[in-house]
DNA sequence: GAGTTTGAAACT
DNA sequence: CAGTTTCAAACTC
């Protein structure tokens, strides 16, 4: 059974929750993510455009189906009518509501076949619950913090709101939050609290609309928790329970426009509490951005849970946790494991969430259906939430791919300022998934988690294509979206009860950091793992991640990291790959190491007794936290990203050099190529911008680079060109009977030769044509 | 490639 | 926090 630490519950909201450090995000490194990279240069790209956002709708195919369609939406109670609503049929959809928050849990379990829907007469919050369990108190609103808590014994959480203070019944205006705790278990509620669009309808996420009303979806969190914590102002308490399933969202608009907004998902699954067993393919993905236009459409989130009676519990479970350049928060997602033997239900849950700068991208594949989650941003007042699997496939259009990973899309709908990414977990040879379109086959047999997110700046799928690639399940097929595979190759990232001891702070773990199982550990150990790691082991395409034990550095799946480091570009990283350590005493598990410093594996390196491996899990895991608990700022990039460019980066502790005069590559500022700062405690500083030793070393390195490119250039040429005159005089020599023409060839081959060595001379490359000549009369 | 220098990291 | 030691990279020969 693998549970998650309460401990390691309860920070994640903390940690998730801070929305300070989002809107940076944008500008700190657009290459980053996936999201930037989008080819269309249609402005009207979700998370980095502006696109306005006046209202958000939140959709989650799950077993429930929550629409708070905004206040002006028109109220009604709960209808019958709904209760016959398909799981596949497309959720509430109030295309009215182009100002207030709509938040759509769509249903996605097959067997579910009670939708009830309530409506909010007083904010004109719909909600529509659809559930396996049949909720015959779906759920309870809570005017006083805006949750909706979706539960039969939604009074749970209400009991425990009040306890703190925070009575959830009373639907708060002001409500920022929005909070799911799904039902885990009977008893489990699920509280909704629902992101304050304002208390004028219309306007709400408009420019008007600034910070104090920017709303925040915070936690939501499904599955078994009976002692659910109230939601006091931002803050959300994330339940714990055996299972649990962390699913973050986090939105910010900018404070000019939008008021930031947070989403977060945990679900909490409570294996024994709920005959069905649930596995979340936890998808994490996107990076939230800075909205900066004035007017923002709905947001739509939609969040499809695939259920399948007729699925097979997923063993392992991976959630790849994806960093941002300067990744500050760390976002752990747990996934319950659902247990080998009882595989009633499989929930496949990728989910796009959005962390202030990491983004988390999960995708769980299950053996039986295909799981298609597309994270979509819906356009502005049509609040469709984008149903996976052809609800609204049939407007899909398949952009591109995130990465080289087959089960990850991007779509574009045609129309729509928004991109749509579309992933598409494992799925038995026998089930193909549909890129796009209408495919009912798929929804049938999976159910997506459409978190579609409009005017909401959040870059979906910012997970790099590495990430995308390991956590994706081994596609056996050749089918780009056709998967099979018995098991998803996703593995628990949260430790349950094994590694107390070291536990990390969560709050000061490397940037991305990502929990994964320790090897040989099998449910018990989970490592902590970098972003950079987590990287790394998702280089090789289809690396299997399953729940067996055979994750292990030995795969070689370790390959060099991709990520930014020390401000520098993703693609600067990638184009000069780290250069190999050399430690011999430190295990690098030092920060002495620069491997380990960057958060990366030690791969191809010259290190003696290395420990900076997955084969060294848990002393790896150890050394980080040692490291954090020394300098909780270790794993964080030395060099800041300036606001306005690389003018400003600057190191974050600065040097401290005395004899280099901070013009070596001893001194970190100097090896970055920037200039020592105020902050620097360096003596004999020629490090800065009037230096007249650092302008000619400069001079001086520009000039040999250009030396060097020159040379390179020249030799490429020298050896194209000589291999190509051989080609055409060994013919001839060949043939040749006459004592002159063996002569000459001899005569020419040395003269070849005296040319090559003659143009290696670095100052006479010009020379060369003239040997090519005279090559070209002596062949004559 | 060996030895030296250097400064960050680690330690006290 | 300061001083010292350790360490590995940078540098020199």
């Amino acid at each position: 059974m693998d549970v998650v630490s309460p401990e390691l519950n309860s920070l994640l909201p903390d940690e998730i929750m801070d929305t300070e450090d989002i809107e940076d995000v944008p500008h700190s490194q657009p290459g980053t993510t996936a999201v930037h990279s989008e080819p269309s240069d249609d402005a009207s790209v979700p998370m980095e455009t502006d696109t306005p956002v006046a209202s958000e709708n939140v959709t989650l195919c799950s077993d429930a189906v929550l629409t708070e369609p905004t206040k002006a939406m028109t109220t009604s109670t709960a209808t019958d009518s709904m209760l016959s609503a398909s799981p596949r049929s497309p959720p509430p959809v109030s295309n009215s509501s182009t100002s207030s928050p709509l938040l759509t849990i769509k249903p996605a379990l097959a067997t579910s076949t009670t939708t009830t829907k309530t409506t909010d007469s007083v904010t004109g919050t719909s909600v529509t619950t659809s559930g396996l369990q049949k909720l015959t108190t779906p759920f309870t609103i809570s005017p006083a913090n805006r949750q909706i808590i979706l539960n039969k014994v939604a009074s749970q959480a209400s009991e425990a709101a009040k306890s703190a203070g925070n009575p959830p019944q009373v639907i708060k205006q002001d409500g920022q939050k929005l909070l799911v705790t799904a039902i885990g278990k009977s008893g489990q509620p699920i509280v909704l609290q629902l992101p304050h669009t304002g208390s004028k309808p219309g306007i709400s996420q408009t420019a008007g609309d600034t910070k104090s009303q920017a709303p925040q979806f915070k936690v939501v969190t499904i599955g078994g928790r009976s002692d659910l914590k109230p939601v006091v102002g931002n803050q959300v308490t994330t339940l714990q329970t055996q299972q649990l399933k962390t699913v973050q969202i986090a939105k910010k608009t900018p404070a000019s426009s939008a008021a930031p907004i947070k989403f977060i998902i945990t679900k909490t699954v409570n294996s024994k509490g709920i005959s069905a067993q649930t596995s979340m393919p936890p998808v994490i993905t996107g990076r939230v951005l800075t909205q900066s236009s004035p007017v923002m459409p709905p947001r739509t989130i939609t969040l499809s849970e695939p259920h399948n009676t007729n699925l097979q519990s997923i063993p392992g479970k991976k959630i790849a946790i994806s960093p941002l350049k300067t990744p500050s928060k760390v976002t752990v997602v747990s996934v319950a494991s659902p247990t080998s033997g009882a595989s009633q239900k499989s929930v496949a849950l990728p989910v796009n969430v959005a962390l202030g700068q990491q983004i988390l991208t999960v995708q769980q594949s299950t053996s039986v259906s295909p799981v298609k989650v597309a994270t979509s941003q819906s356009t502005t007042q049509n609040i469709k939430p984008v149903a996976v699997g052809g609800v609204g496939g049939s407007q899909f259009k398949t952009i591109i791919p995130l990465a080289t990973q087959p089960n990850v899309q991007q779509i574009q709908v045609p129309g729509s300022r928004f991109h749509y990414v579309r992933l598409v977990t494992a799925t038995t040879a026998s089930s193909t998934g549909q890129p796009s379109g209408p495919s009912t086959s798929s929804i049938q047999t999976a159910k997506p988690m459409v978190v579609s997110t409009a005017a909401v700046r959040m870059s979906v799928p910012v997970v790099p294509a590495q990430t995308m690639k390991q956590v994706a399940p081994k596609p056996l097929t050749s089918g780009p979206q056709v998967v099979t595979t018995t098991q998803t190759q996703q593995r628990l990232i949260m430790p349950a009860t094994p590694l107390p001891q070291i536990q990390p702070n969560f709050t000061n773990l490397p940037p991305g950091t990502v929990l994964t199982p320790a090897p040989g550990g099998g449910n018990v150990g989970y490592a902590v793992v970098p972003a950079q790691y987590v990287t790394q082991i998702q280089q090789p395409p289809f690396v299997t991640l399953a729940s067996s034990s055979s994750f292990s550095a030995s795969t070689g799946i370790q390959t060099q990291a991709r990520l930014p480091l020390n401000g520098l570009s993703a693609a600067e990283t990638t184009s000069r790959p780290r250069k190999p350590c050399n430690c011999t005493k430190s295990q690098c598990l030092k920060l002495y190491c620069d491997c380990f410093a960057n958060g990366e594996f030690c791969n191809n390196c010259n290190c003696n007794n290395c420990f900076n491996n997955l084969e060294h899990e848990t002393e790896r895991l150890k050394a980080i936290k040692t490291c954090l608990d020394r300098n909780p700022e270790a794993f964080k990039p030395k060099i800041g990203k300036g606001k306005e460019g690389e003018s400003d980066r600057r190191h974050s502790k600065g040097c401290n050099c005395k004899r280099s005069g901070c013009l070596k590559n001893y001194c970190e500022c100097y090896e970055a190529k920037i200039m020592c700062s105020s902050i620097c405690k360096c003596i004999g500083c020629k490090n800065f911008e009037e230096s007249p030793e650092r302008k000619t070393l400069m001079h001086l390195a520009d000039a040999a680079e250009v030396r060097v490119q020159q040379q390179t250039a020249a030799k490429t040429k020298l050896s194209s060109q000589i291999s190509d005159l051989l080609m055409r005089t060994t013919p001839v020599i060949s043939s040749g009977s006459g004592r002159y023409l063996k002569h000459s060839s001899h005569i020419f081959q040395h003269k070849i030769k005296s040319a090559k060595s003659f143009f290696y001379s670095k100052h006479m490359i010009c020379t060369f044509v003239e040997s090519l000549a005279l090559a070209k009369v002596l062949h004559k």
